[in-house]
DNA sequence: CGCAATTGTGTACAGTCGTGCACTGAATGT
DNA sequence: ACATTCAGTGCACGACTGTACACAATTGCG
Protein backbone atom coordinates (compact mmCIF):
# COMPACT_ATOMS: atom_id res chain seq x y z
CA UNK A 1 0.00 0.00 0.00
CA UNK A 2 2.88 2.46 0.06
CA UNK A 3 5.49 3.60 -2.32
CA UNK A 4 8.38 2.02 -1.15
CA UNK A 5 10.90 4.04 -2.88
CA UNK A 6 13.30 0.73 -4.03
CA UNK A 7 16.51 2.41 -2.67
CA UNK A 8 17.62 5.58 -4.46
CA UNK A 9 19.82 7.15 -2.91
CA UNK A 10 19.64 10.61 -3.97
CA UNK A 11 16.50 12.66 -4.45
CA UNK A 12 17.29 14.11 -0.74
CA UNK A 13 14.88 16.52 0.29
CA UNK A 14 16.20 19.81 -1.14
CA UNK A 15 19.94 20.46 -1.11
CA UNK A 16 19.11 24.30 -2.12
CA UNK A 17 21.20 23.86 -4.97
CA UNK A 18 21.59 20.77 -6.59
CA UNK A 19 25.61 20.28 -5.77
CA UNK A 20 27.02 17.37 -3.83
CA UNK A 21 30.23 17.90 -5.15
CA UNK A 22 33.74 19.75 -5.43
CA UNK A 23 32.88 20.12 -1.37
CA UNK A 24 35.01 19.02 1.35
CA UNK A 25 33.69 16.50 3.89
CA UNK A 26 33.16 19.05 6.68
CA UNK A 27 30.77 21.22 4.48
CA UNK A 28 28.63 17.79 2.77
CA UNK A 29 28.33 16.90 7.02
CA UNK A 30 26.96 20.77 7.90
CA UNK A 31 24.45 20.02 4.26
CA UNK A 32 22.70 16.96 5.74
CA UNK A 33 22.94 18.28 9.43
CA UNK A 34 20.90 21.53 7.72
CA UNK A 35 19.40 19.51 5.95
CA UNK A 36 17.63 17.68 8.75
CA UNK A 37 17.05 20.68 10.24
CA UNK A 38 15.17 21.75 7.54
CA UNK A 39 13.42 18.66 7.41
CA UNK A 40 11.98 19.13 11.03
CA UNK A 41 10.93 22.56 10.24
CA UNK A 42 9.61 21.44 6.95
CA UNK A 43 7.20 18.36 9.25
CA UNK A 44 6.11 21.40 11.22
CA UNK A 45 5.10 23.19 8.65
CA UNK A 46 2.50 20.20 7.90
CA UNK A 47 1.01 20.49 10.94
CA UNK A 48 2.69 18.14 13.13
CA UNK A 49 4.55 19.40 16.59
CA UNK A 50 7.86 19.34 17.07
CA UNK A 51 7.47 16.95 20.25
CA UNK A 52 6.08 14.59 18.57
CA UNK A 53 8.72 14.10 15.75
CA UNK A 54 10.41 10.99 15.35
CA UNK A 55 13.54 10.32 14.18
CA UNK A 56 12.76 8.34 11.30
CA UNK A 57 10.62 10.55 10.08
CA UNK A 58 12.91 13.30 10.62
CA UNK A 59 15.61 11.47 8.58
CA UNK A 60 13.42 9.94 6.08
CA UNK A 61 12.08 13.46 5.19
CA UNK A 62 15.80 14.91 4.98
CA UNK A 63 16.54 12.22 2.53
CA UNK A 64 18.85 10.08 4.65
CA UNK A 65 18.57 6.33 6.64
CA UNK A 66 17.62 6.93 9.90
CA UNK A 67 21.15 6.12 11.69
CA UNK A 68 22.50 8.72 10.00
CA UNK A 69 20.76 11.22 12.38
CA UNK A 70 22.81 10.56 15.28
CA UNK A 71 26.35 11.54 13.03
CA UNK A 72 24.84 14.59 14.12
CA UNK A 73 22.69 14.68 17.10
CA UNK A 74 22.07 12.76 20.27
CA UNK A 75 18.68 13.07 20.30
CA UNK A 76 15.82 14.88 18.93
CA UNK A 77 16.25 17.53 21.39
CA UNK A 78 19.96 18.42 20.36
CA UNK A 79 18.41 19.07 16.60
CA UNK A 80 15.73 21.28 18.69
CA UNK A 81 18.31 23.17 20.37
CA UNK A 82 19.47 23.95 16.52
CA UNK A 83 16.45 25.48 15.68
CA UNK A 84 16.26 27.47 19.06
CA UNK A 85 19.77 28.61 17.79
CA UNK A 86 18.67 29.76 15.01
CA UNK A 87 15.75 31.77 15.96
CA UNK A 88 17.68 33.22 18.30
CA UNK A 89 19.53 34.56 14.97
CA UNK A 90 16.19 35.74 13.61
CA UNK A 91 15.37 37.66 17.05
CA UNK A 92 18.47 39.37 16.44
CA UNK A 93 18.17 40.34 12.92
CA UNK A 94 14.29 41.40 13.71
CA UNK A 95 15.60 43.95 16.08
CA UNK A 96 18.48 45.46 14.44
CA UNK A 97 15.81 45.67 11.29
CA UNK A 98 13.16 47.19 13.52
CA UNK A 99 16.14 49.47 15.10
CA UNK A 100 17.57 50.58 11.78
CA UNK A 101 13.66 51.70 10.99
CA UNK A 102 12.83 53.47 13.59
CA UNK A 103 16.03 55.69 13.13
CA UNK A 104 14.66 57.79 10.15
CA UNK A 105 12.10 59.78 11.64
CA UNK A 106 8.62 58.62 11.80
CA UNK A 107 5.40 59.80 12.25
CA UNK A 108 4.37 56.44 13.64
CA UNK A 109 7.46 54.13 14.98
CA UNK A 110 5.50 51.83 16.70
CA UNK A 111 3.13 50.99 13.59
CA UNK A 112 6.21 50.58 11.88
CA UNK A 113 7.96 48.22 13.78
CA UNK A 114 4.22 45.82 13.53
CA UNK A 115 4.25 45.99 10.38
CA UNK A 116 8.53 44.97 10.43
CA UNK A 117 7.47 41.93 12.47
CA UNK A 118 4.63 40.91 11.29
CA UNK A 119 6.67 40.56 8.07
CA UNK A 120 9.46 38.70 10.24
CA UNK A 121 6.88 36.10 11.41
CA UNK A 122 5.63 35.29 8.32
CA UNK A 123 8.92 35.33 6.49
CA UNK A 124 10.29 33.07 8.91
CA UNK A 125 6.75 31.10 9.85
CA UNK A 126 8.32 27.76 10.49
CA UNK A 127 10.47 28.64 13.04
CA UNK A 128 7.69 30.66 14.99
CA UNK A 129 5.43 28.06 14.28
CA UNK A 130 8.05 25.65 16.43
CA UNK A 131 8.73 28.20 19.09
CA UNK A 132 5.17 29.35 19.61
CA UNK A 133 4.30 25.66 20.28
CA UNK A 134 7.68 24.53 22.00
CA UNK A 135 7.87 27.62 24.81
CA UNK A 136 5.33 25.77 27.36
CA UNK A 137 5.24 22.89 25.36
CA UNK A 138 7.99 19.95 25.14
CA UNK A 139 10.75 18.92 26.99
CA UNK A 140 12.29 21.15 30.12
CA UNK A 141 15.41 21.83 28.35
CA UNK A 142 14.06 23.19 25.23
CA UNK A 143 11.99 25.29 27.20
CA UNK A 144 14.72 26.86 29.27
CA UNK A 145 16.65 27.49 25.95
CA UNK A 146 14.05 28.87 24.19
CA UNK A 147 13.01 30.79 27.14
CA UNK A 148 16.67 32.03 27.79
CA UNK A 149 16.80 33.20 24.39
CA UNK A 150 13.70 35.45 24.76
CA UNK A 151 15.08 37.16 27.96
CA UNK A 152 18.21 38.01 25.82
CA UNK A 153 16.14 39.35 22.84
CA UNK A 154 14.29 41.00 25.89
CA UNK A 155 17.56 42.72 27.39
CA UNK A 156 18.27 43.90 23.74
CA UNK A 157 14.99 45.68 23.41
CA UNK A 158 15.51 47.17 27.12
CA UNK A 159 18.92 48.74 26.28
CA UNK A 160 16.78 50.48 22.53
CA UNK A 161 14.16 51.90 25.37
CA UNK A 162 16.90 52.83 27.69
CA UNK A 163 17.67 55.75 24.74
CA UNK A 164 14.06 56.64 24.28
CA UNK A 165 13.43 60.09 26.26
CA UNK A 166 9.75 58.77 27.42
CA UNK A 167 11.34 55.49 29.53
CA UNK A 168 15.28 56.91 30.18
CA UNK A 169 14.79 57.23 33.72
CA UNK A 170 13.51 54.05 34.88
CA UNK A 171 15.58 51.38 36.55
CA UNK A 172 17.11 48.23 34.33
CA UNK A 173 14.84 46.05 36.17
CA UNK A 174 11.73 47.98 35.36
CA UNK A 175 12.85 48.45 31.71
CA UNK A 176 13.28 44.41 31.65
CA UNK A 177 9.83 43.94 33.11
CA UNK A 178 8.09 46.51 30.64
CA UNK A 179 10.35 44.67 27.59
CA UNK A 180 8.79 41.81 28.93
CA UNK A 181 5.39 42.82 28.73
CA UNK A 182 5.87 43.65 25.60
CA UNK A 183 7.92 40.75 24.34
CA UNK A 184 4.90 38.38 25.70
CA UNK A 185 2.58 40.31 23.80
CA UNK A 186 4.40 40.04 20.26
CA UNK A 187 4.82 36.33 21.14
CA UNK A 188 1.55 35.58 21.92
CA UNK A 189 0.43 37.42 18.97
CA UNK A 190 2.60 35.37 16.75
CA UNK A 191 0.53 32.22 16.30
CA UNK A 192 -2.43 33.94 16.26
CA UNK A 193 -1.51 35.66 12.56
CA UNK A 194 0.22 32.02 11.66
CA UNK A 195 -3.36 30.72 12.08
CA UNK A 196 -4.98 33.10 9.99
CA UNK A 197 -6.52 31.98 6.83
CA UNK A 198 -3.99 33.39 3.74
CA UNK A 199 -6.87 34.49 1.77
CA UNK A 200 -8.31 37.05 4.63
CA UNK A 201 -6.52 40.18 4.57
CA UNK A 202 -10.07 41.68 6.16
CA UNK A 203 -9.14 39.53 9.03
CA UNK A 204 -5.62 40.22 9.30
CA UNK A 205 -6.16 44.29 8.80
CA UNK A 206 -8.16 43.67 12.12
CA UNK A 207 -5.52 41.80 13.97
CA UNK A 208 -2.57 44.30 13.02
CA UNK A 209 -4.93 47.11 14.35
CA UNK A 210 -5.74 45.34 18.00
CA UNK A 211 -1.91 44.56 18.27
CA UNK A 212 -0.85 47.94 17.45
CA UNK A 213 -3.74 48.92 20.07
CA UNK A 214 -2.25 47.11 22.45
CA UNK A 215 1.18 47.95 22.33
CA UNK A 216 0.19 51.94 22.45
CA UNK A 217 -1.75 51.16 25.62
CA UNK A 218 1.57 49.19 27.12
CA UNK A 219 3.95 52.08 26.06
CA UNK A 220 1.60 54.46 27.44
CA UNK A 221 1.16 52.74 30.86
CA UNK A 222 5.04 52.38 30.96
CA UNK A 223 5.32 56.04 29.94
CA UNK A 224 3.09 57.07 32.96
CA UNK A 225 3.75 54.50 35.25
CA UNK A 226 6.24 55.24 38.15
CA UNK A 227 7.41 52.66 40.22
CA UNK A 228 6.05 52.59 44.00
CA UNK A 229 8.32 52.50 47.13
CA UNK A 230 7.09 49.13 48.36
CA UNK A 231 9.49 46.58 46.41
CA UNK A 232 10.03 42.86 47.16
CA UNK A 233 12.92 43.63 48.89
CA UNK A 234 11.92 46.71 50.26
CA UNK A 235 15.56 47.32 51.66
CA UNK A 236 16.71 49.53 48.38
CA UNK A 237 16.32 53.23 48.05
CA UNK A 238 17.48 53.59 51.87
CA UNK B 1 12.75 -7.23 32.49
CA UNK B 2 9.39 -5.52 33.31
CA UNK B 3 7.42 -6.40 35.52
CA UNK B 4 4.29 -7.76 33.86
CA UNK B 5 1.51 -7.46 36.44
CA UNK B 6 0.09 -11.07 35.89
CA UNK B 7 -3.67 -9.76 34.78
CA UNK B 8 -4.76 -8.40 37.89
CA UNK B 9 -7.88 -6.55 36.96
CA UNK B 10 -8.45 -4.45 40.07
CA UNK B 11 -5.45 -1.97 41.36
CA UNK B 12 -7.45 0.62 38.86
CA UNK B 13 -5.74 4.57 38.85
CA UNK B 14 -7.62 5.75 41.94
CA UNK B 15 -10.98 6.00 42.14
CA UNK B 16 -10.99 8.72 44.69
CA UNK B 17 -13.15 7.16 46.86
CA UNK B 18 -12.64 2.71 47.55
CA UNK B 19 -16.20 2.37 46.03
CA UNK B 20 -16.77 0.25 43.19
CA UNK B 21 -20.49 -1.10 43.71
CA UNK B 22 -23.85 0.41 44.25
CA UNK B 23 -23.69 2.18 41.22
CA UNK B 24 -25.98 2.62 38.44
CA UNK B 25 -24.51 1.54 34.96
CA UNK B 26 -24.07 5.12 34.04
CA UNK B 27 -22.35 6.00 36.88
CA UNK B 28 -19.79 3.44 36.44
CA UNK B 29 -19.08 4.72 33.30
CA UNK B 30 -18.91 8.59 34.02
CA UNK B 31 -16.62 7.04 36.60
CA UNK B 32 -14.15 5.39 34.47
CA UNK B 33 -13.91 8.45 31.50
CA UNK B 34 -13.78 10.54 34.99
CA UNK B 35 -10.18 8.08 35.68
CA UNK B 36 -9.25 8.30 31.78
CA UNK B 37 -9.02 12.23 32.08
CA UNK B 38 -7.37 11.95 35.22
CA UNK B 39 -4.50 9.66 33.99
CA UNK B 40 -3.88 11.99 31.02
CA UNK B 41 -3.84 14.60 33.56
CA UNK B 42 -1.37 12.63 35.89
CA UNK B 43 0.85 11.93 32.55
CA UNK B 44 0.75 15.60 32.44
CA UNK B 45 1.95 16.24 35.09
CA UNK B 46 4.85 13.70 35.21
CA UNK B 47 6.09 16.23 32.15
CA UNK B 48 4.43 13.86 29.16
CA UNK B 49 3.07 16.58 26.73
CA UNK B 50 -0.95 15.77 26.00
CA UNK B 51 -0.29 16.04 22.09
CA UNK B 52 2.17 12.45 22.75
CA UNK B 53 -0.02 11.09 24.74
CA UNK B 54 -0.95 7.44 23.27
CA UNK B 55 -4.17 5.53 23.91
CA UNK B 56 -2.49 2.89 25.08
CA UNK B 57 -0.35 5.13 27.94
CA UNK B 58 -3.36 6.98 29.03
CA UNK B 59 -5.47 3.92 29.45
CA UNK B 60 -2.81 1.76 31.41
CA UNK B 61 -2.35 4.78 33.75
CA UNK B 62 -5.87 4.68 34.20
CA UNK B 63 -6.08 1.12 34.97
CA UNK B 64 -8.09 -0.33 31.97
CA UNK B 65 -7.36 -2.13 28.91
CA UNK B 66 -6.88 0.11 25.76
CA UNK B 67 -9.96 -0.58 24.17
CA UNK B 68 -11.79 0.49 27.22
CA UNK B 69 -10.89 4.31 25.72
CA UNK B 70 -13.02 4.07 22.55
CA UNK B 71 -16.12 3.40 24.84
CA UNK B 72 -15.71 6.79 25.77
CA UNK B 73 -13.80 9.06 23.21
CA UNK B 74 -12.96 7.94 19.52
CA UNK B 75 -9.85 9.18 20.00
CA UNK B 76 -7.37 11.31 22.29
CA UNK B 77 -8.51 14.81 20.36
CA UNK B 78 -11.84 14.44 21.81
CA UNK B 79 -10.19 13.46 25.49
CA UNK B 80 -8.65 17.04 25.07
CA UNK B 81 -12.16 18.34 24.71
CA UNK B 82 -12.76 17.10 27.95
CA UNK B 83 -9.91 18.67 29.44
CA UNK B 84 -10.94 21.97 27.55
CA UNK B 85 -14.08 21.87 28.74
CA UNK B 86 -12.79 21.99 32.27
CA UNK B 87 -10.85 24.53 32.05
CA UNK B 88 -13.63 26.33 30.60
CA UNK B 89 -15.65 26.02 34.26
CA UNK B 90 -12.15 26.11 35.64
CA UNK B 91 -11.80 29.64 34.52
CA UNK B 92 -15.12 30.71 35.42
CA UNK B 93 -15.02 29.61 38.95
CA UNK B 94 -12.02 31.95 38.95
CA UNK B 95 -13.21 34.68 37.76
CA UNK B 96 -16.67 34.43 40.10
CA UNK B 97 -14.63 34.40 42.82
CA UNK B 98 -12.18 37.17 41.91
CA UNK B 99 -15.46 38.83 41.55
CA UNK B 100 -16.70 38.41 44.85
CA UNK B 101 -13.30 39.31 46.56
CA UNK B 102 -13.37 42.44 44.37
CA UNK B 103 -16.79 42.93 46.02
CA UNK B 104 -15.27 43.93 49.32
CA UNK B 105 -13.74 47.65 49.26
CA UNK B 106 -9.69 46.97 48.62
CA UNK B 107 -6.92 49.56 48.94
CA UNK B 108 -5.81 47.09 46.58
CA UNK B 109 -7.54 45.06 43.84
CA UNK B 110 -5.19 43.95 41.62
CA UNK B 111 -2.81 42.83 43.96
CA UNK B 112 -5.36 40.85 45.22
CA UNK B 113 -6.76 39.50 42.10
CA UNK B 114 -3.24 38.20 41.17
CA UNK B 115 -3.05 36.59 44.57
CA UNK B 116 -6.41 34.85 43.69
CA UNK B 117 -5.31 33.44 40.19
CA UNK B 118 -2.20 32.49 41.54
CA UNK B 119 -3.77 30.20 43.60
CA UNK B 120 -5.93 29.07 41.10
CA UNK B 121 -2.92 27.82 38.97
CA UNK B 122 -1.05 26.30 41.66
CA UNK B 123 -4.79 24.58 42.74
CA UNK B 124 -5.29 23.50 39.11
CA UNK B 125 -1.31 22.96 38.37
CA UNK B 126 -2.09 19.92 35.70
CA UNK B 127 -4.72 21.76 33.47
CA UNK B 128 -3.23 25.12 33.39
CA UNK B 129 -0.06 22.90 32.09
CA UNK B 130 -2.06 21.64 29.75
CA UNK B 131 -3.74 24.87 28.38
CA UNK B 132 -0.54 26.30 28.22
CA UNK B 133 1.65 23.73 25.78
CA UNK B 134 -1.72 22.87 24.02
CA UNK B 135 -2.60 26.86 23.30
CA UNK B 136 -0.34 26.85 20.23
CA UNK B 137 1.35 23.21 20.32
CA UNK B 138 -1.25 20.25 19.64
CA UNK B 139 -4.34 19.96 17.19
CA UNK B 140 -6.05 22.25 15.19
CA UNK B 141 -8.90 21.13 16.87
CA UNK B 142 -7.53 21.10 20.14
CA UNK B 143 -6.26 24.97 19.42
CA UNK B 144 -9.58 26.81 18.20
CA UNK B 145 -11.40 25.10 21.42
CA UNK B 146 -9.16 26.16 23.79
CA UNK B 147 -9.27 30.01 21.99
CA UNK B 148 -13.21 29.79 22.13
CA UNK B 149 -12.97 29.01 25.52
CA UNK B 150 -10.32 31.89 26.41
CA UNK B 151 -11.89 34.12 23.86
CA UNK B 152 -14.95 33.44 25.87
CA UNK B 153 -13.52 34.23 29.43
CA UNK B 154 -12.30 37.36 27.98
CA UNK B 155 -15.51 38.55 27.26
CA UNK B 156 -16.97 37.88 30.61
CA UNK B 157 -13.86 40.04 32.06
CA UNK B 158 -14.90 42.70 30.05
CA UNK B 159 -18.03 43.06 30.84
CA UNK B 160 -16.76 42.93 34.87
CA UNK B 161 -14.47 46.24 33.34
CA UNK B 162 -17.64 48.07 32.23
CA UNK B 163 -18.84 48.47 35.61
CA UNK B 164 -15.37 49.60 36.71
CA UNK B 165 -15.48 53.48 36.46
CA UNK B 166 -12.09 53.63 34.40
CA UNK B 167 -13.46 51.99 31.56
CA UNK B 168 -16.82 52.54 31.10
CA UNK B 169 -17.09 54.64 28.57
CA UNK B 170 -15.01 52.11 26.12
CA UNK B 171 -16.56 50.24 23.36
CA UNK B 172 -17.16 47.21 23.83
CA UNK B 173 -14.42 45.95 20.98
CA UNK B 174 -11.95 48.20 22.74
CA UNK B 175 -13.04 46.77 25.51
CA UNK B 176 -12.38 43.41 24.50
CA UNK B 177 -9.24 44.35 23.17
CA UNK B 178 -7.89 45.28 26.43
CA UNK B 179 -8.96 42.37 28.08
CA UNK B 180 -7.43 40.10 25.57
CA UNK B 181 -4.00 42.36 26.27
CA UNK B 182 -4.65 41.43 30.16
CA UNK B 183 -5.50 37.67 29.42
CA UNK B 184 -2.61 36.87 27.13
CA UNK B 185 -0.55 38.36 30.36
CA UNK B 186 -1.91 35.99 32.29
CA UNK B 187 -1.76 32.94 30.53
CA UNK B 188 1.76 33.82 29.55
CA UNK B 189 2.32 34.02 33.06
CA UNK B 190 0.88 30.58 34.21
CA UNK B 191 3.65 28.24 32.83
CA UNK B 192 6.48 30.15 34.46
CA UNK B 193 4.57 30.14 37.93
CA UNK B 194 4.84 26.38 37.09
CA UNK B 195 8.27 25.87 36.42
CA UNK B 196 8.89 27.49 39.33
CA UNK B 197 11.18 25.33 41.91
CA UNK B 198 8.76 24.56 44.73
CA UNK B 199 11.29 25.99 47.89
CA UNK B 200 12.15 29.57 46.46
CA UNK B 201 9.85 32.04 47.95
CA UNK B 202 11.94 34.75 47.09
CA UNK B 203 11.84 33.73 43.02
CA UNK B 204 8.31 33.40 43.23
CA UNK B 205 8.10 36.75 45.46
CA UNK B 206 9.68 38.60 42.88
CA UNK B 207 7.50 36.92 39.49
CA UNK B 208 4.67 38.41 41.64
CA UNK B 209 5.70 41.35 41.87
CA UNK B 210 6.68 41.52 38.00
CA UNK B 211 3.33 40.42 37.33
CA UNK B 212 1.47 43.13 39.38
CA UNK B 213 3.57 45.85 37.87
CA UNK B 214 2.88 44.85 33.86
CA UNK B 215 -0.76 44.27 34.64
CA UNK B 216 -0.80 47.66 36.25
CA UNK B 217 1.11 48.82 33.34
CA UNK B 218 -1.65 47.63 31.02
CA UNK B 219 -4.54 48.89 33.33
CA UNK B 220 -2.88 52.39 33.64
CA UNK B 221 -2.09 52.72 29.79
CA UNK B 222 -5.73 51.68 29.56
CA UNK B 223 -6.78 54.11 31.38
CA UNK B 224 -5.23 57.04 29.57
CA UNK B 225 -5.68 56.00 26.06
CA UNK B 226 -8.63 57.08 24.27
CA UNK B 227 -9.01 55.53 20.78
CA UNK B 228 -7.77 57.04 17.28
CA UNK B 229 -10.63 57.79 14.64
CA UNK B 230 -8.39 56.14 11.80
CA UNK B 231 -10.32 52.54 12.51
CA UNK B 232 -9.75 49.45 10.02
CA UNK B 233 -12.95 49.89 7.93
CA UNK B 234 -12.99 53.60 8.71
CA UNK B 235 -16.37 53.69 7.58
CA UNK B 236 -17.90 53.82 11.29
CA UNK B 237 -18.25 57.13 13.03
CA UNK B 238 -19.88 58.76 9.72
C1' DC C 1 51.29 7.39 -0.54
C1' DG C 2 48.65 4.92 2.58
C1' DC C 3 46.28 4.55 6.74
C1' DA C 4 42.92 6.22 10.02
C1' DA C 5 38.88 8.72 10.63
C1' DT C 6 34.37 9.55 9.68
C1' DT C 7 29.86 9.93 7.07
C1' DG C 8 26.28 7.43 5.43
C1' DT C 9 24.21 2.60 4.46
C1' DG C 10 21.87 -1.93 5.31
C1' DT C 11 20.11 -5.23 8.30
C1' DA C 12 18.13 -6.60 12.39
C1' DC C 13 15.66 -6.75 16.79
C1' DA C 14 12.77 -5.82 20.45
C1' DG C 15 9.29 -2.95 21.82
C1' DT C 16 5.15 0.12 21.35
C1' DC C 17 1.49 1.71 19.03
C1' DG C 18 -3.63 1.94 17.24
C1' DT C 19 -7.36 -0.71 16.42
C1' DG C 20 -10.51 -4.67 14.68
C1' DC C 21 -13.17 -8.66 16.33
C1' DA C 22 -15.30 -11.89 19.30
C1' DC C 23 -16.47 -12.31 23.82
C1' DT C 24 -18.34 -11.86 28.92
C1' DG C 25 -21.07 -10.56 32.52
C1' DA C 26 -23.83 -7.48 34.81
C1' DA C 27 -27.26 -3.79 34.69
C1' DT C 28 -31.46 -2.35 32.22
C1' DG C 29 -36.11 -2.08 30.02
C1' DT C 30 -40.20 -4.68 29.05
C1' DA D 1 -38.56 -13.50 33.99
C1' DC D 2 -36.38 -12.89 30.02
C1' DA D 3 -34.03 -10.57 26.31
C1' DT D 4 -31.16 -6.81 25.32
C1' DT D 5 -27.78 -3.41 25.82
C1' DC D 6 -23.19 -2.24 26.54
C1' DA D 7 -18.81 -1.20 29.48
C1' DG D 8 -14.90 -3.64 29.76
C1' DT D 9 -11.79 -7.84 28.41
C1' DG D 10 -8.51 -10.67 25.61
C1' DC D 11 -6.16 -11.62 21.62
C1' DA D 12 -4.37 -10.60 17.30
C1' DC D 13 -2.35 -8.06 13.56
C1' DG D 14 0.46 -5.00 10.97
C1' DA D 15 2.82 -0.75 11.15
C1' DC D 16 6.05 1.98 13.16
C1' DT D 17 9.56 3.19 16.40
C1' DG D 18 14.62 3.84 18.47
C1' DT D 19 18.90 2.11 18.18
C1' DA D 20 22.82 -1.44 18.07
C1' DC D 21 26.13 -3.53 14.91
C1' DA D 22 28.87 -4.38 10.92
C1' DC D 23 30.05 -2.46 6.72
C1' DA D 24 31.16 0.78 2.49
C1' DA D 25 33.17 4.58 0.56
C1' DT D 26 35.77 8.52 0.55
C1' DT D 27 38.25 12.22 2.49
C1' DG D 28 42.10 14.23 4.90
C1' DC D 29 46.20 13.83 7.70
C1' DG D 30 50.67 11.66 8.82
Amino acid sequence: MRSQVHSSTQMAGEPTTMSRENLSRTERKDLTRASLVRAALHLIGEGRSFTSLGIREITREAGVVPNAFYRHFGNTDELGLALVAEMGQTLRRLLRQARQTGQAQDVDLLRRSVQVYQAYVKLNRLLFLFISSERSGGSRTLRVAIRHEVSHFTSEMAQDFRRMSDYSDLSTAHLQMICGLVVTTMLAAAPEMLDLPEDQPLLEAEMTETFVQQLRIVLLGAANWRPKANRVGSALHP
